[in-house]
This record gives structure tokens, sequence and C-alpha cells, in this order.
DNA sequence: TATTGTTATACTCTATAACTATA
DNA sequence: TATAGTTATAGAGTATAACAATA
């Protein structure tokens, strides 16, 4: 069992790529990649965040979170401003050219997704979808497992 | 149903990052990266195969399989060879040194794997098992849903 | 002194275009 | 002429180390 999973996580690489071919290909206003879909995604759905929260969130250093924040404020999908709760802070959020993109963004990958679900059974399907809860926590824990390393890590 | 699919495969991007820090982790002697694992693996699994079947299985372009079949080669876990059937064709093909190497990946991501199914209740892990061959199909299906585009392309 | 974030630097991943060698 | 692969080049993602500003 274990084994087929970390297969599954293995074989996932491909699949994720290839989406976020397919969303380029169907958006070529904005080329996105997948680490900025990801970002741009998150501001969406939780408000503004920290820097440090999303490098956390995409499990990357705060470099390299620096850098993708910064291709994204370039290409006018996302801002910066002080955190006014702490001057050291800055609050990222996203634009309204952002909002209207990801919408974009959001139809590419349903239709993608929709093509491909309606081509399985409807056995596969029901299967797939009574998982999706199981691999959400999967997921999450995930997220908590490495607050508690951080906490760890602190403590030497 | 579509849309949770679709984030699903959002989030699944922090998850593979993280499987791979752990593996790093656990292996310091040789430092995979995401790419180079999925690359080890299709070979261990498939046996021998040449630079173009590699770029179509992880869908990249030749250029890119070139430098991460390079890497690996200076690693020491793969090898290549000329293709004896096409004198332009090169076959790569996995080592000793990557064979043992592959053997402690698979551990460490097992182990990641089962401490984290572990926490979940008896419900979801089975809800997880149960949708594993559904979404090994979804992935298939992707790999030929590629192999009809490149047809097309070349009828043009 | 500790924390948040940026800059500097280096390596990997990825693509397109141009090239070599073989079919 | 077409195909398999490499080289050249450029941009994005990633990390560590050093630094600036604020708490």
């Amino acid at each position: 069992m274990t084994t087929k999973v970390a297969d599954l996580a293995h074989r996932l690489r491909p699949l994720v790529f290839r989406l976020y071919y397919l969303v380029r290909r169907e958006t070529p206003q904005v080329q996105l990649t997948l680490t900025q879909g990801s970002v741009l995604s998150e501001l969406l759905n939780g408000g503004p965040r920290r820097m440090s929260t999303l490098a956390d969130l995409e499990r990357v250093r705060m470099p390299t979170m620096t850098d993708v924040v910064r291709r994204l404020e370039r290409l006018g999908l996302v801002s910066r401003r002080p955190d006014p709760a702490d001057g050291r802070a800055v609050l990222v959020e996203v634009t309204e050219v952002g909002q209207r993109f990801h919408r974009q963004l959001i139809v590419a990958r349903e239709e993608f997704l929709r093509e491909r679900l309606l081509e399985l059974d409807e056995h596969d399907r029901t299967a797939i979808e009574a998982a999706l809860p199981a691999l959400t926590k999967l997921l999450r824990q995930e997220i908590q497992e490495d607050k508690k390393e951080e906490l760890i890590r602190d403590e030497r």
C-alpha cells in the first residue's frame, strides 16, 4: 500500500507539469509557472499573506519566495505593502488584474480535468471523489509536521 | 467535483517537494532532485530507455533530458551506450551503484508515507487505497493524450 | 539579540534555436 | 530529407550565506 502511494507521488510530477503546460497554452496573455500559479491561488483563497507565510506554505526558503513574488509583481498580478502590525514584515495581495487572470486559469484547469475525468467510468470517478477528503487531510497533516520541525530546530 | 481535483493537483506541489526534501535528508550521500529521482525510477521499473522515450515520459524536451541524464551520469547512477538498433539513438541504463542507491530511496519514501498514513483513520486509508487504480488510469491516459498531439503536430 | 526580508551567488530545471551524425 | 541527440543560450526555481532594518 505505501509503495503504491509513493509511486503515485512520483507519477504525479508529469501530470502536474502537463496541467500547467495546458494552462499556459490556454492563457497565452500571461505565462504562469507552477509555483507562480500556486502562490496566486493561495493568496486568492486566503487573502493577503506575509512573505514568510507564503514560503512556509509552498515549502521554499525565503529568498526563493522573494524572487517568485517579484516576478508576480512584475506581471502586475500581485502587490506588496508593509504590514501595519510589524514594520519588518511585508504583506502580499492580489491585484484586480490578478483576480481577472485567475478566473481564466480556473476555467482552463477545469476544462482540462473535466474532459479527462469523463473518459473514466463511473466507478473510477466515484473512487477518486471519495478519496479527496482523505488526501486533503494527508496534505494538511504535512503542513503541521513542518511547523513542529521548525520548533525543534529552534530549540537547538 | 472538477474544482476539487484541480485544487488537489495544486496542493500536491508542496507535498511532492516535501517528499523529496525528506528523501534528501534521509540519504545525504547522494542528493537527488525530483526530476532525477523520477527518471531513475522509470529506468529501474522499465529497463534501459532511449533519451527520446525518457523525455516523453517526463514531459520535457530533449535538451532538458540531455542535462538531467548528464547529471545522473556524473553522480555515477546511470550510464549511456549506443542503441545497437539505431546508430543515432542512445540507451540509458541504471548502474549497480544506482540500483543500490534507489533501494535507499524507496526505504526512506515508504517510511515517511507509512507514518503519515497511520495517522489517518481506517476509513480514510481505505478510500485512498480504493482510488489508486483510478488515479493511475488518469495518469496513463495523459501519456496517451500527448502521443496523439504529437501525431497531429507531425501532420501539419 | 532575534526576526523579517532582501541581495549575492551557484546549481538545477526548463525551453527554443542551431548544429552534428545517422537513417 | 528526416530523425536522435547535443550544444548554446536564457529565464525560472531552488538553496545557503551575508546583510539591512525593525522588534
